[in-house]
DNA sequence: GCACGGGCGTACCGTACGTTACGGTTCGGC
DNA sequence: GCCGAACCGTAACGTACGGTACGCCCGTGC
């Protein structure tokens, strides 16, 4: 499976000015692609390329360093699971689908996303294994105790909680991130993205929901 | 949005020889994955590079070339709309539901969605609007008049069949295309593709099944 | 004041690969 | 049997880019 401990905050090994190095490659990677050049990175963060190679080793080495600085950069707020109820746990839930649709529509993202995948095939680096680690399997960990927290009040049925989890996740996500990988342009505006997690909610807990199973 | 046209049946301008060399560049794909240089399609399908260059101007023409060679192959079966009642609209969403897993965890689509994925940044080709069209939207205009003769026959119920398909392949999908193109190992045996199918249906039904609305 | 190390800018090298050019071979038409 | 076209194999060219080396500046410690 995918290796743990890819999530480790980085912001400690990590000078202020590296930090900046890697802003300014994120942005490019998020306006060029995987086409960017190690000069041209060089160039937009105002720093020599023999010192990119100092601190990063090689372009993989820079691409996953930005990767995972991106991934630091995203904390996790824990829920509170007193005093759950239909309307408390209903909104964690919306809370939880609007959120992830931003993610996964949001510019970096998609950059991440697209670059991940591409490295994919050649098993050269993990930035796949990073990026589902900070991303589907991280909603993952923050929703599973949300989910636990209604089965034990008694509002949600289910017996794994992954199944479960990963019908969620379905009915957010949709075609909604590969069209977006893909190129579609899907209008996402807030409106349609509070429109949406509050019918995949309503979807989950219809399906999911104690008092709907006979 | 994406421009039209993009399946047209390629094996009629297509001579057989031409057909070959696109197969060998195809395996090539799934092999190598973008990285495939024309030097190395060249000798897989024992033909000059020359000839490539003529016949498909230059790389991002044999690319393209390729993936719609590949999308021209998988041929439509239309569905009947006979004696439509739920036990044969069940077992059509499931068969949808499991032909759809099977495509999306074959190695060829992939590899395909990678490429295309990769190349819908730099907007250079419309790889991402050639597999979009035949993956994602080719499977709704399938799956449509299924939906819309099970809504004539009042076994469905739902508003716009837009939404009810996008619903189904949320459920149907959920993680796993995406997470198969990150590279992640997802087990799908045909048994566990089967039991996925089922469960879809199911809750696809629980959700639009006429039935289950009060 | 001065050495010095970290870092900037840039020139440079090697290579991989897209693209083109060319000689040799097969094959259909006359 | 001959011609030309299509095609194969390969060599050659140009370039883009990853990676390295070098000269210079500038802040810090003595």
């Amino acid at each position: 499976m995918l290796q743990a401990g890819a999530d480790i905050d980085k912001s400690e090994t990590l000078t202020e000015r590296q930090q900046a190095v890697l802003d300014a490659a994120l942005r490019l990677l998020v306006e060029e692609g995987d086409n960017l050049t190690m000069t041209a990175v060089a160039r937009r963060a105002s720093c020599s390329k023999e010192t990119l190679y100092k601190w990063f080793g090689d372009r993989d080495g820079l691409l996953t360093a930005t990767v995972q600085w991106q991934a630091s950069k995203v904390r996790v707020t824990p829920v509170d699971r007193k005093g759950l109820d239909l309307a408390s746990l209903t909104a964690s839930l919306e809370r939880f689908a609007s959120d992830w649709l931003k993610v996964i529509s949001s510019d970096t993202s998609i950059a991440l996303n697209r670059v991940a995948v591409g490295h994919a095939g050649s098993g050269k680096d993990d930035l796949g294994a990073i990026v589902l680690q900070n991303g589907r399997f991280a909603l993952a960990r923050r929703l599973k105790p949300v989910l636990e927290a209604g089965r034990q009040a008694e509002l949600l049925d289910f017996e794994d909680a992954e199944t479960a989890f990963r019908t969620f996740f379905g009915l957010v996500g949709r075609d909604v991130q590969i069209r977006l990988l893909l190129g579609d342009r899907v209008e996402l505006t807030e409106a349609t993205i509070g429109g949406d997690a509050r019918r995949a909610t309503q979807q989950f807990l219809a399906l999911f929901g104690a008092n709907n199973r006979p």
